[in-house]
DNA sequence: GTCTATACCCGGATAGAC
DNA sequence: GTCTATCCGGGTATAGAC
């Protein structure tokens, strides 16, 4: 295999020298994932990667930027990860109470993530490279929801809304604990999820 | 009116020797919502009332029981102000997709309670008393979509985690800025909720 | 692009006096 | 129940050398 220069000297520094900008936002992943979002810190970041706390202000001007850089990443893989559990052959009201299920596992499967994207308390307005990132998430929905409602555009619209929110609303309580611990907890509320999607969609009339 | 004889000497300290443990879930709430629940912490509150950082902890063991006592006060309020609001004449449908739509109001309104409530990152198995706190709010949902549901309580069971799980994420994305900002944005994403809600209940079929 | 060194500030938490 | 005094740890951020 072809590896770069930087990449030869695993040992005793390891990524030094190699893509740092890259690996603090991993390392910053598994933080938020062992201690919360709070509970990250460029200090903390610097010393598991084996480099001095002033390194990462090469790289971001403060902590809140590596967090948007996180978050960014965040909604690349969400996107991703929902638009490619889609089954193309089931009827579209199964394909988006199935996206709302993906939705509430991604929050279970991926929750350093999902808390990335929705709980780092970052102010979006500086960072709108965010909020960019999470269009294509908003779009997935969108493209789903439009096969259903032929060419009305403002009932796509509305229902899309619902949807998201409906699924976001049953990950933040899963994430809150509301729905228990475990997986079993977690298979639970995507399923309620996915039942109450097929329920908005049924009753999509009340929505204009 | 009566004061007590604790309530007589507002200048100078005002608070000490008067009830510090309630005038520190006051003095949270209010640096909650300055500067958020993270930059909330128990010197700074100390600070505000006069007192020294070492006077909190003969009330609370630390920064986190503080914060629980707040999610209690937050619980209690929002149950509250939500069975408040109901109008008992208004048909049972119109009723739940109001409560959903002052769920939503609640957040924007109480943006610091709120917050305490969900994003207060404490455990909650270590505080008991907030999910103690909690139980009334999901009563209040159980309670008005019992008189739609007859005496099928599964249905209604399913049917209120359904629209608390789609308030709930209303308010969680208008907080996060997802529908813009101000309150043109809090009445829209209210009514949004609303309607979601009526849409959930004319396809509750599905969900079961 | 990374390191050394450092200045700075802040929060948590406790012991012991009053 | 509150204060004084204090310790401890931790994070942010910068200047200047290499």
């Amino acid at each position: 295999m072809s590896l770069t220069a930087s990449e030869e000297s695993p040992k005793r520094g390891g990524y030094h020298h190699g893509d740092l900008k890259a690996a603090l936002v991993d390392a910053a992943i598994d933080l938020i994932a062992e201690r919360g979002v709070r509970g990250f810190s460029l200090a903390e970041a610097s010393r598991r990667l084996g480099v001095t706390v002033a390194a990462p202000y090469r790289h971001f001007a403060d902590r809140d930027e590596l967090l948007a850089a996180v978050a960014v990443r965040a909604f690349q893989v969400f996107a991703a990860e929902l638009a490619g559990g889609l089954d193309e052959a089931a009827p579209p009201s199964q394909r988006i109470a199935a996206m709302a299920g993906g939705y509430v596992r991604f929050a279970a499967g991926h929750r350093p993530l999902f808390d990335a994207a929705f709980g780092s308390g970052i102010d979006k307005s500086r960072y709108p490279e965010v909020e960019r990132a999470a269009q294509p998430l908003t779009g997935t929905f969108l493209a789903a929801v439009r096969t259903l409602c032929g060419g009305d555009d403002d009932a796509a619209d509305a229902l899309a809304a619902a949807v998201g929110a409906t699924a976001h609303g049953h990950a933040a309580l899963l994430i809150d604990g509301a729905f228990g611990k475990g997986s079993e907890a977690a298979d639970a509320a995507a399923a309620r999820a996915a039942r109450a999607t097929l329920a908005l969609v049924q009753g999509r009339e009340a929505l204009r």
